[in-house]
RNA sequence: CGGGGUGUGGCUCAGCUUGGCUAGAGCGCUUGGUUCGGGACCAAGAGGUCGGAGGUUCAAAUCCUCUCACCCCGACCA
C-alpha cells in the first residue's frame, strides 16, 4: 500500500481534492480512455449506500425500477427541438458493428444503416415505450426509474464531477394533469433535500433554474445547491417538469375521463456520482476523506495493540467480541489485525479512507475493559474511553454525534460564507481571482443581463430559492441593471 | 475544442540543456529476523523495451515529427 500525501487545501485546492481520492482510493481516471473514471470499491461503495437510500424513498413513493437501452437511435434525439440541441455536442455515436481482421489489424466492419448515440440521458427512447405503454388515464400516473450509465463527451473532466461517463438514476414518469406532474418535480426534489441532508450531511437550497441554465427540453428544472469548502457551488440533483414536450414529440397520448385524448405530462429527475465529488468537496480535510457515518461504507475501525503473542490473542479475543456486538446493531466494522503493520500507519490509513470512528484495543484496555475511541472529526489527538459493555450504546452515540456534527459544521461554514449584496463594486470585488461565495443579490430576470453578469465575474444564477429558501426579502432592483427584481437570487461560481 | 504544463519500476522524482559504459535514488513491495499505545529497524531480493509510433544518427530516456493520456486556465456541461 503506498503512502499517500495529501496537498493542504489551502496550498491547492485541485490537487487536495484529487489527492483525497487518490489516498482514500475511491477512484482513478481510466487512463486508456478518455475522460472515463474507474471507480474502485471503496467508491463505489460510497455510491452504493447513496442508492439504497435513494432507491429506499423512490419505492416508498410508487416508483418501480426498470432498465432502458444503452442505445438510442440517431432520429430519436431529434424529436424534441431543443433537447437535440441541448446535447448534440456532447453525444457519443455508434456507427459500426463488427471488426474484421485485415492483414492482421483489426478493422472497422459493418456501418449501421442508422447511427445510434449512445445514451446522455434517456427522455427519448423512454418517451418511445411511454408511447406504447400508455392509453388510457387509467395507465396514469407512470413512475418509473432507472439506474444506470450515461456518457457525455466532456472536454474538460474532473474525477467524479465531470467524466464522460458517471453513474446516476434516472426517474421518468409520466401524469394525467400538469398539476400532478409539478406535485412529482416537487416531491422528488424534496427526497433530494432530504437525502443530501438528512444522509450526506450537506446543507442544500432548493430553487429553481434560470431558462437559460434549465434543462434542454423542460419546462421548468429544479434543483438543489450545495456549497463547497473553496466557495463554489455544486448542483446536487435536479427534477424537471417536462411539460407536454417529450409527449407531443413521441406522441405519448392518453384518453382522459371525458373521453377526450391529450399529451400526458412528464418529469424526470436525477442524481449522480457527482455526489461523491459533493462529500469530498464539504466534510473533508487535510488528512483525507471524511464521511457522514450514515453514508459510510466502514463505521468502525478496530485497532488491536501488541506486542507478546499472549498479548496478542488477548486482544484479539476482546476486539472479535466488540466487533461481534457491533455487527449485531448493523454497523460495518473493520477489525484491522494485519501482522506486518504498526498501530500508527493503521491510524493514518483509516483515517484517510474517512471512517468515522476508530476503537483501539490494547493490553492496558482488555484489563480495564474499555476501548480508546477516537473520532474522524475530532480536533486533538485525543481519545475518548468507552467501555465495553454496552459497547454498542456508547458507539451508537458517538456515531450519530459524528452525523450531526458534520451537518451543523457544513450549515456553519455555509453561514459564514453567505452573504446578501446589493453594491455592483461588491459584487465584482467577491467574485474577483478565484473567489467565490453565495451571494443574494437582485436579478432584473433576464437571459441578458445573467450572462453578462458571468462574463464579468464568472459568477452564475444557481438558482431562483423557492420560497422559504435562502435569504430572500422581498422586491428589490438588479444589482447590475438596477432594473425592478422580485426576489433575490443565488449567485456563485460553480462546479 | 483553444491556451499552458506534464508523461522515466506501484508512488515521488533525478538523468534530457550539451545524444555515448549495464537507466539511478528514496518510499512502497517480497523473504527472514527484531519490533508494535500516532507513519519502525536490520539484512537479502524482485520489479523499468524511459506513454506510443515514426524519423535523424555509428549510437536516442535525451534531438525532430506525429499521436495518446493526465493536470491547470478558458468555452460547454450533471
Amino acid at each position: 500500500m503506498a503512502e499517500q500525501h495529501i496537498t493542504s487545501r489551502a496550498q491547492d485546492y485541485a490537487q487536495w481534492y484529487q489527492d483525497v481520492i487518490a489516498a482514500a482510493q475511491l477512484a482513478e481516471p481510466a487512463g486508456v480512455v478518455r475522460g472515463c473514471m474507474v471507480v474502485r470499491p471503496h467508491g463505489w461503495a460510497i455510491w452504493e449506500k447513496i442508492q439504497a437510500e435513494l432507491d429506499g424513498r423512490f419505492k416508498a413513493t410508487g416508483h418501480q425500477n426498470a432498465a432502458f437501452p444503452l442505445l438510442i437511435p440517431l432520429s430519436f434525439l431529434q424529436k424534441e427541438a431543443e433537447h437535440a440541441e441541448g446535447f448534440a455536442m456532447e453525444c457519443a455515436v455508434v456507427t459500426h458493428a463488427g471488426l474484421k481482421s485485415v492483414d492482421g489489424k483489426i478493422q472497422l466492419k459493418n456501418e449501421l444503416e442508422e447511427p445510434c448515440v449512445v445514451r446522455p440521458t434517456s427522455e427519448t427512447i423512454i418517451g418511445h415505450f411511454f408511447a406504447k405503454w400508455i392509453d388510457s388515464y387509467r395507465d396514469l400516473p407512470l413512475l418509473l426509474n432507472q439506474w444506470c450509465s450515461v456518457m457525455r463527451w466532456e472536454l474538460r473532466t474532473r474525477l467524479f464531477l465531470r467524466t464522460a461517463e458517471f453513474w446516476w438514476q434516472e426517474g421518468h414518469t409520466a401524469h394525467s394533469s400538469h398539476a400532478e406532474a409539478v406535485e412529482e418535480v416537487h416531491r422528488m426534489l424534496d427526497i433530494y433535500r432530504d437525502v443530501y441532508q438528512n444522509v450526506l450531511a450537506i446543507p442544500v437550497v432548493r430553487g429553481m433554474k434560470t431558462p437559460n441554465e434549465k434543462f434542454a427540453g423542460a419546462l421548468a428544472t429544479y434543483c438543489v445547491e450545495a456549497l463547497m469548502q473553496d466557495g463554489k457551488a455544486l448542483q446536487g440533483a435536479t427534477s424537471h417538469d417536462l411539460g407536454q414536450n417529450f409527449g407531443r414529440a413521441f406522441n405519448v397520448t392518453f384518453q382522459n375521463k371525458e373521453g377526450a385524448r391529450d399529451f400526458v405530462w412528464q418529469t424526470s429527475w436525477g442524481c449522480t456520482t457527482r455526489t461523491i465529488g459533493a462529500l469530498i468537496m464539504v466534510h473533508s480535510d487535510d488528512n483525507g476523506l471524511v464521511l457522514p457515518p450514515r453514508v459510510a461504507p466502514i463505521h468502525v475501525a478496530i485497532v488491536p495493540i501488541w506486542k507478546s503473542d499472549a498479548e496478542k490473542s488477548q486482544v484479539l479475543e476482546a476486539s472479535q467480541k466488540i466487533a461481534a456486538e457491533l455487527r449485531e446493531d448493523g454497523l460495518v466494522v473493520k477489525l484491522d489485525d494485519r501482522d506486518a503493520m504498526r498501530p500508527g500507519e493503521k491510524y493514518y490509513e483509516w483515517e484517510r479512507k474517512g471512517v468515522p470512528l476508530r476503537l483501539e484495543v490494547g493490553p492496558r484496555d482488555v484489563a480495564s475493559a474499555t476501548a480508546m475511541a477516537k473520532s474522524r472529526i475530532s480536533d486533538s489527538k485525543e481519545k475518548l474511553k468507552v467501555p465495553f459493555e454496552n459497547i454498542g450504546v456508547h458507539v451508537g452515540a458517538i456515531l450519530d454525534a459524528i452525523q450531526k456534527q458534520l451537518f451543523a459544521r457544513a450549515l456553519a461554514f455555509r453561514e459564514a460564507n453567505t452573504v446578501k449584496l446589493d453594491s455592483w463594486s461588491d459584487f465584482e470585488s467577491l467574485f474577483a481571482d478565484q473567489g467565490s461565495k453565495y451571494v443574494y443579490a437582485h436579478w432584473d430576470g433576464t437571459t441578458a443581463t445573467e450572462l453578462a453578469i458571468k462574463e464579468a465575474t464568472k459568477a452564475t444564477i444557481r438558482c431562483i430559492p423557492l420560497a422559504g429558501e435562502g435569504l430572500d426579502d422581498g422586491p428589490g432592483k438588479c444589482i447590475k441593471t438596477g432594473a425592478p427584481s422580485r426576489q433575490r437570487v443565488l449567485f456563485a461560481k460553480n462546479y
